[in-house]
DNA sequence: GTCGATTACGGGACGCGTAAGTATT
DNA sequence: AATACTTACGCGTCCCGTAATCGAC
């Protein structure tokens, strides 16, 4: 399947705001048949019908709706970036930084590479300000390279590739493999999973949920029982599997972002899921979620031998303690 | 300055990660001349500088770094909506949903479209949640279809123009213009704000913080001291005009999410800032904001005279009270 | 008749691969 | 000499604007 591109986003959402491709024309400064082909082309490549085409208009399918929930979450990123370029455009103007820090292959043997920046890489966890206000402190010099990616393998590879001091990512001891070498691990803490449900929810009243609740639920009716957040597509598959060792097919999905997830949730009763420390909102009872298959735990890893390996053992002390 | 694209984001991306163009060469599967031309564009369209060549691989500048953060926010959520388009596919398959609502001008008078869905936008808030579980109870059988957007602005026009039944937003008495007619509207709530400073910062021991405080954070150095997460873009703005009725000049600048915002102002002391009910974090000291400049007002508006225009003002009492 | 969507046609722009050129180690 | 980035050339493809056609109200 071919990609979609910023520009298609930008097309989907003029469509519907405007309830017609002759609309979406004018306000994007276009002809009619312009967007008519584009919007064949966008269709084709997703495979989807996107919008039911009408002699008064145009009105999003099912699947057009979900695409435009995510140009939603998207676009304003991606003009939010475009903004923050074009205000430090005059700023960094013909500046000097960016000195090669290449270090080719895993030589990484040596000093904690003090004078430049130390590369963290991390999953979204709210251990990591700990994390990064301690080695603020203990290397005050050092800027950081703060790197963020939801895949425990993206962030080994550029480990086990050099292209990063330390990493904390997410293992699930029952269902994933175990780490292979060249990288060495500390335990940060373990997280439980927490889900949400709406204060009129049946389950509002539990003091804790297990996967085998989730099931009965998904019995009770067709439509989308388990909702989790953006960012949250690994944590949305190890559920699934983990239902599935116990011989639950569990329907998750991912919402767009957390306020999509949450405001959704509560329409259609469904269930949120999410990793350790959820926001408090008003009318959203949490819960945890005990199930031994679901354990989760967070980890500190830095390449096998390299100059942290003393250092790395006593930052994950550090965090575990700051996370309580 | 042209747009950039989602292709362009990935090609940073590989050479970043690969440490030098033909390394994203070889990654994304194309030649060497490709990516170099590929990223003078981008370069060219940006107006930045984003990565320093040098003759053993390519290393990204400052500016080369906050666009790579841009694209660890956007291109998971991307490919998760591409995931999700993928496997809806077959789902939806020949579907023949998407019933035309096309409503031409905004003849919006009539009963609260029975029968069809209930088009609500809103701005991102935790009141949401209560008000789509509200709505649910007070309209079982109507679809909820909701558009998140952060502007005011959008919202307006859409509900001006009759392509939304609904919306809530967000009203800042002091700073903006009065709401102009054509939409009646009712106090949801008034939102407070919260700056959030690592356990160890100096202010982290006050029981509230003013935009004075801020200001001597301010001349305290260079640097970056007030962040916000994505998607609150208004908030940064408003504070910063806010700032200058004090005669201050804050240098407020968007993350690229939560996580990051967190973490990376934990690395170098910066303060956070977000709407009412900040996330328990381990390590983060929450305190609210006391200023009258930033007094900010959740609204419930509706089409003036449209048929919701009763249960609008019940709507927002419900709401008030949940929000408690 | 008006508004809206689709389709055909012609021209121009853009992007790619190849390959030669330059610089650094 | 090897590696890595830049640049020139030639070609194919895709995209756009115009405009004609069809349908619905």
């Amino acid at each position: 399947m071919g990609d979609i591109e910023i520009q298609d986003l930008r097309l989907l959402r003029a469509v519907a705001d405007t309830g017609s491709l002759s609309g979406a024309a004018r306000q994007l400064g276009t002809s009619q048949g312009n967007i008519s082909r584009q919007l064949q082309r966008i269709e084709r490549v997703t495979g989807l019908t996107l919008f039911q085409r009408h002699s008064r208009g145009a009105a999003p399918t099912q699947a057009g709706r979900m695409l435009l929930r995510g140009a939603d979450t998207v676009l304003p990123l991606v003009d939010q970036l475009l903004l923050s370029a074009a205000e430090h455009a005059a700023e960094y103007d013909a500046e000097r930084d960016g000195e090669y820090d290449g270090e080719h292959g895993g030589e990484g043997a040596g000093a904690p590479r003090t004078g430049r920046s130390l590369r963290l890489g991390a999953v979204p966890t709210t251990v990591l300000p700990a994390l990064t206000s301690t080695l603020a402190t203990l290397l005050p010099q050092t800027p950081l390279d703060l790197r963020l990616d939801e895949s425990p393998e993206v962030l080994l590879g550029l480990l086990r590739g050099g292209r990063l001091d330390l990493a904390v990512l997410r293992h699930w001891p029952v269902l994933d493999a175990p780490l292979s070498g060249r990288v060495d691990t500390a335990v940060i803490a373990e997280e439980r999973l927490h889900v949400g449900v709406a204060a009129q929810h049946p389950l509002a009243r539990r003091p804790c949920v297990t996967l085998a609740d989730l099931r009965d639920l998904s019995g009770q009716g067709p439509g989308i029982p388990v909702l989790a957040e953006a960012g949250h597509g690994a944590l949305c598959r190890h559920l699934v599997v983990a239902a599935e060792r116990h011989g639950i097919r569990l329907p998750v999905s991912c919402a767009a972002d957390r306020t999509d997830a949450t405001a959704r949730a509560c329409a259609m009763s469904a269930v949120l899921l999410g990793y350790h420390g959820p926001a408090p909102v008003p009318g959203i009872v949490h819960l945890p979620l005990n199930d031994d298959a679901t354990r989760c735990l967070l980890l500190l890893a830095w390449p096998a031998g390299g100059g942290l390996a003393r250092h790395g053992a006593e930052l994950a002390a550090l965090a575990r303690e700051t996370y309580g």
